[in-house]
DNA sequence: GAGCACTGC
C-alpha cells in the first residue's frame, strides 16, 4: 500500500515546544493505590481541551478496577500554598500560551466590542485564560460562564482553573453541571458550565441577569444546545441585555464567518495553538481502486506503518463502528503473534501490534486498557481501533500515527418518518483534521488517510449540525417554555426547516403540551422543566395520575442511562442473554420496559455493593450506569415534587417494604467511617410488595409513545400503526424470538438493514384504542 | 432471525 505525501496547509501548525509532560493523574492514582493519599489536583498538560480526568475517574470506579480514591481524605491546600502553587503555574507555563501572550490585544477587542469570535486553537489556552483575564472586570455580584458541551471538560477546566487562580474550587472558580455544583452564588465570578445548564438557568432567569460575560466554547462542534444557546444570545443583545452583556463565541476551527456573521460581523480574533506538526498521507488512486474492504485497509495499513516506522509511539485508527471495530480487533488478536514470529525468523526488529478496541459501547474495563501503559521492555505497539469517541471526547496519551478511515456513523432523523436511519458516511474535512492532530499531541507525528487526496478536496467542510438532522420537539419544548411566540422566524444559527418544526409542533401538541392556538398548556409547563424526552416527561405526568409513578419511575431513570445495558461479547452472548431471561420472567412475556423495572428490583434488592457489581457482571450491565439511574431517579423525583404538591398522596400510597432495606448510600457508604446521617427518605420507594401494576405502567408509556406502536399481523410481521410499514423486532429486545404479541410498543424506531423497533413491549389492541382515544382529546 | 456513532438536562 503506497501513499502519497501531502504537503499543503491542511497540516497541522508548525511551532515547535519543549513541553514537559506532567505527571499522568491516571497512573499516578494506579501506583499511589497502597500509599498514603497524595495532595493531587496536578494536571496532565497545557492543553486546554484535556478532559479525560472523570472519565478515568468513571473507568476507574467501576467493577474490578475500584481503588476507592474518592473517599480517601485529601488534605486542603491553606491559602499560602494555593497562592504559591498558582504563582508556580503563572511562571512556569501560563506565561507561555500564545493566549497569554496576547493577552493585551484580546483584551483591547473584547473591551471595545459587545460579541468577539475567537478562533483558538487546540493548545492555544483559549479555554482557560481568557475566562481569568475577564475576572477583574467582572461588577461585584456579577459573573462570567464559560459553557463546555461536555461535562468532563467543564470540570476540569474549572479544577485547572482554580488552580492557576490560587483558590479552592467553587469558591472565585466553580463549576455546575448535573448533579454536580461547585459554585457558590455569591462567591464564585467564573463559572464553567454544561451549555444544557445554562439553557436550564435560562428557563427561570430569561435574561440571564447574573451573568456579565457570556464565553461559548467549543462552538463549532454545534450541538444543538450551543445552538439554541446563541440563538437566545443573539435576542438578548439586541434586546433587554443590549448594554450590560459581553459574548465571546470561542471555536477551534474555521467556522468563524457564519459566528461572526450571525452576531452582526462580530470582529474575528485568531490565536495560534501549541501542537506538533503532523504529516498527511493519502492513498494513491491505484491502491484506493484496489480498496475493497475498510476493515481489511486499516489492518494492511497498520502493519505497513507498524513495519516502516521507528520504535516507539503507538497507532490510533478510526472506523466508523463496534462491528468493524471488533472484526479488525479479531482479525489483528490472530495475525498479530504470526506476524512476530515471521519477523522473528527474518531478524527483523519489528515491534509486536498489540490491538485495543475502543467505543462508547464497551465495558468500562475495557475502554480503560487503552490508557494502559505497555511494559517498554516488550518491544510491542498499541493499536488502538476507535470510534468518533477518540475525536473529541477521549485523548489517548502516546499516539504518533494515525490511521484513519475517513467514516462515521451518523444517525439521522426522519421527521417526516418518525424514525431514525443510521448511516455510515464519510467525514468532513473539519473531521479529518481532527483526527489527524490526534497524532501531534505529544510530539511530530503522520496521519495516514484511506483515501485520495482529491477526495480529501471534495469532503463538507463541515459535518452537518445536529439540528438540522435530530428530532427538535425537545429543543421547541424549551423555545415554547422560554415565551419564544415566532418560532418560523426565531434567530436560529442554522434553521431546522420549516417541515421539521412544523412536524415537531404537532408531536408536542399531541403530547397534550401545546393547546389548539398553539400556546403552551399547563402540561406543557410541567414537561418542560422535566429533564427529558417529551414523549417520556408525558409518560412519567401520566403515571401520577395512576398510581404507578415508582415502576415508571424505576423505568424512565433506566432508559435514561445510555448503554446501560452492553452488548455482551460474542463468545458470552448466549450465556448472558440466558442469564437476562431467567432474570426476567415478566420481562420475557411484556418486554423490555418490565425487564427494566426488574432488573432494577433486583439490582437495589441485593444487599452490599460487592453484590451489586458481581451481578452487574454476570448481566453485562454497568455497575457504573446503575448509579446514575438512581440519581437520575432521585432527581426526577424532586422535580415531581415541586410540580405536584398533591404527590404527597401517592407517597402514602406507595410507601410500603422499606423497613430492613439499606439505601444505596449506606450501601456504598459500608465500612466508612462517619454513619448516613440523614436518613433520605426513599419516598415513593417501591410499589407495594413488589408487584408490578403491568397493565397500569404499560398504558402510562403508551401516552408517550402511541405513534411508535405496531399490529402484529396473520403472518407474524408487525405493521407500524402510523404508516403500515413492516417493522421487526430488534435482536437486542428480550422478546426478540417471541411472535405471539398482539401489537408491541417500542421507545426507539431505527432503521439500518432495514426498519426495527428497539426497546419492545407487548401490548393489547384494546390498549392501543383506549389510548389513541384518549389522546384524541387534545385536537 | 441478527446488531447503534456521540453528547446533554
Amino acid at each position: 500500500m503506497a501513499f502519497q505525501k501531502l504537503n499543503q496547509n491542511d497540516s497541522k501548525s508548525t511551532k515547535n515546544f519543549n513541553k514537559k509532560k506532567g505527571p499522568n493523574p491516571f497512573r499516578n492514582k494506579l501506583q499511589n493505590k497502597n500509599k498514603k493519599p497524595v495532595i493531587f489536583q496536578d494536571f496532565e498538560d497545557e492543553n486546554d481541551d484535556e478532559d479525560n480526568d472523570e472519565y478515568l475517574d468513571s473507568v476507574l470506579n467501576d467493577n474490578e478496577h475500584d481503588l476507592n480514591f474518592n473517599k480517601q481524605p485529601f488534605r486542603k491546600l491553606t491559602d499560602r500554598e494555593l497562592k504559591d502553587r498558582a504563582e508556580t503555574i503563572l511562571e512556569t507555563q501560563r506565561k507561555r500560551l500564545p493566549v497569554y501572550q496576547n493577552k493585551d490585544e484580546i483584551m483591547k477587542y473584547i473591551n471595545d466590542n459587545q460579541v468577539v469570535v475567537l478562533i483558538g486553537e487546540t493548545g492555544s489556552g483559549k479555554s482557560t485564560q481568557i475566562p481569568q483575564f475577564l475576572i477583574p472586570s467582572v461588577t461585584k455580584g456579577k459573573k462570567i460562564a464559560v459553557t463546555q458541551p461536555r461535562r468532563v471538560a467543564a470540570i476540569s477546566l474549572a479544577g485547572r482553573v482554580a488552580a492557576e487562580y490560587g483558590c479552592p474550587i467553587g469558591d472565585d472558580v466553580g463549576y455546575s453541571v448535573r448533579f454536580d455544583n461547585r459554585s457558590n452564588d455569591k462567591k464564585t465570578k467564573l463559572k464553567y458550565l454544561t451549555d444544557g445548564m445554562l439553557l436550564r438557568e435560562l428557563m427561570t432567569d430569561k435574561e440571564l441577569n447574573q451573568y456579565e460575560y457570556l464565553i461559548i466554547d467549543e462552538a463549532h462542534e454545534r450541538t444543538i444546545l450551543t445552538d439554541l444557546l446563541l440563538g437566545f444570545i443573539k435576542e438578548l443583545i439586541m434586546g433587554k441585555r443590549n448594554k450590560n452583556l459581553k459574548v465571546i463565541v470561542m471555536s477551534a476551527t474555521l467556522q468563524a464567518d457564519k459566528f461572526s456573521k450571525f452576531f452582526n460581523d462580530a470582529p474575528i480574533l485568531f490565536v495560534k495553538g501549541r501542537t506538533y506538526p503532523v504529516e498527511n498521507y493519502h492513498l494513491t488512486s491505484k491502491d484506493c481502486e484496489d480498496q475493497t474492504d475498510i476493515v481489511e485497509s486499516i489492518i494492511r495499513s497498520a502493519i505497513q506503518v507498524n513495519f516502516s516506522e521507528p520504535f516507539g509511539g503507538d497507532m490510533l485508527c478510526f472506523l466508523p463502528g463496534q462491528e468493524e471495530i471488533d472484526k479488525a480487533v479479531t482479525i489483528l488478536q490472530k495475525l498479530s503473534p504470526i506476524l512476530k514470529e515471521s519477523y522473528a525468523k527474518d531478524k527483523l526488529k519489528i515491534p509486536e501490534l498489540i490491538p485495543l478496541p475502543l467505543y462508547a459501547a464497551l465495558s468500562p474495563s475495557k475502554q480503560l486498557l487503552v490508557f494502559n501503559k505497555l511494559n517498554s521492555k516488550k518491544f510491542q505497539r498499541k493499536i488502538i481501533l476507535a470510534t468518533n469517541i477518540a475525536e473529541t471526547s477521549v485523548t489517548i496519551p502516546g499516539v504518533k500515527y494515525v490511521i484513519d478511515s475517513g467514516l462515521r456513523k451518523v444517525k439521522i432523523w426522519r421527521h417526516e418518518l418518525g424514525l431514525s436511519t443510521l448511516l455510515t458516511v464519510p467525514v468532513s474535512k473539519a473531521s479529518c483534521q481532527q483526527r489527524s492532530g490526534r497524532a501531534g499531541r505529544e510530539s511530530e507525528g503522520k496521519c495516514y488517510r484511506l483515501f485520495k487526496e482529491q477526495d480529501f478536496e471534495t469532503l463538507p467542510a463541515q459535518s452537518e449540525s445536529e439540528i438540522i438532522r435530530c428530532d427538535i420537539s425537545s429543543p421547541l419544548l424549551i423555545l415554547k417554555k422560554v415565551g419564544v411566540k415566532d418560532i418560523l422566524n426565531w434567530s436560529w444559527l442554522e434553521s431546522p426547516g420549516k417541515n421539521a418544526i412544523i412536524v415537531g409542533l404537532e408531536e408536542l401538541y399531541s403530547l397534550g403540551a401545546l393547546s389548539d392556538a398553539g400556546e403552551m398548556t399547563e402540561k406543557g409547563e410541567k414537561m418542560a422543566l422535566l429533564p427529558l424526552a417529551p414523549h417520556l416527561s408525558n409518560v412519567l405526568l401520566e403515571a401520577m395520575d395512576r398510581n404507578c409513578i415508582s415502576s415508571v419511575l424505576d423505568i424512565v431513570a433506566c432508559l435514561s442511562v445510555e448503554n446501560l445495558l452492553l452488548n455482551p461479547s460474542p463468545e458470552i452472548r448466549d450465556v448472558v442473554n440466558e442469564k437476562r431471561y431467567q432474570s426476567s420472567p415478566l420481562g420475557r412475556k411484556f418486554g423490555d420496559l418490565i425487564m427494566l423495572k426488574e432488573f432494577y428490583d433486583i439490582f437495589i434488592g441485593l444487599d452490599t455493593v460487592q453484590e451489586q457489581k458481581q451481578w452487574c457482571h454476570e448481566m453485562c450491565i454497568t455497575y457504573r450506569g446503575f448509579q446514575n439511574v438512581l440519581k437520575i431517579r432521585k432527581q426526577l423525583k424532586e422535580y415531581l415534587k415541586k410540580i405536584d404538591a398533591s404527590l404527597e398522596k401517592n407517597q402514602q400510597f406507595e410507601k410500603h417494604n422499606k423497613k430492613n432495606k439499606k439505601t444505596q448510600e449506606e450501601k456504598e457508604n459500608l465500612g466508612e467511617f462517619e454513619d448516613n446521617e440523614d436518613d433520605d427518605d426513599d419516598d415513593f420507594g417501591n410499589d407495594a410488595g413488589n408487584r408490578i401494576d403491568i397493565e397500569s405502567v404499560l398504558k402510562c408509556f403508551l401516552y408517550g409513545f402511541v405513534k411508535n406502536t405496531a399490529i402484529g399481523m396473520p403472518d407474524r410481521s408487525y405493521r407500524t400503526s402510523t404508516t403500515g410499514e413492516t417493522i421487526s423486532i430488534h435482536p437486542s429486545s428480550l422478546i426478540f424470538s417471541k411472535k405471539d404479541s398482539p401489537a408491541i410498543m417500542y421507545t426507539e424506531y431505527v432503521f439500518t438493514s432495514k426498519g426495527f423497533a428497539r426497546n419492545v413491549s407487548r401490548i393489547e389492541l384494546e390498549w392501543l384504542q383506549d389510548i389513541a382515544m384518549g389522546v384524541k382529546k387534545f385536537k
